[in-house]
DNA sequence: AATAATTATAGCACTTATGCTATAATTATT
DNA sequence: AATAATTATAGCATAAGTGCTATAATTATT
């Protein structure tokens, strides 16, 4: 029997960025009057992932959020516009 | 003899805003005064996964992005202050 | 030039993002 | 209320991000 070995390396997981970034997300799809489906058809993403993502599901890389981006017609600085929780020391 | 299947999902991989990026971070980090290995250690990240985002050869998480901004005491405005360039319809 | 410091590469193991497909749940429309 | 549209969830396969470790390559320092 193969012991269920726990690993130490610790991923990250920016829950608190991650949520930020699903809400602003969703406000400016809406905005810019995309539903879900027709965002995912015209940046090539999948209907899937782009729920995933608004629901905080996943941490979604660079490319992807660079592919709404183009899609939506935001610039990066639109997207990116909030806060993170500073570091604490 | 098993045939190499080739898949049909094309996977997104945003070279040139991973380029910008790239650059851009680099900028940054440098700016603020921080060796890759000391920005390393003080995000937790590892040494190695910085170097390849500096040299454009992974796609990060926004997670990576997050803790990347936290440690370097930058908006994340600042590390997203750069133009995609627009979608060719 | 020698040495030290920094950055870049590489390989492996493990975890996770993503596409795909299907279905459930929710919300809007008639 | 029924129906349609939209959003959320789920499972599987595959590709890729990440940590870790080691080493090479490059750049800065003496």
């Amino acid at each position: 029997m193969k012991q269920q070995q726990q690993s130490d390396r610790k991923l990250i997981f920016d829950e608190e960025g991650i949520k930020s970034f699903a809400i602003h997300l969703k406000k400016i799809r809406i905005r810019e009057g995309y539903s879900q489906s027709q965002l995912a058809f015209e940046s090539g993403l999948s209907l899937s992932q782009i729920a995933r993502i608004e629901t905080a599901r996943i941490n979604p890389t660079l490319s992807t959020v660079f592919v709404l981006a183009r899609t939506l017609n935001v610039p990066l600085s639109d997207l990116f516009n909030f806060q993170l929780s500073p570091k604490e020391k």
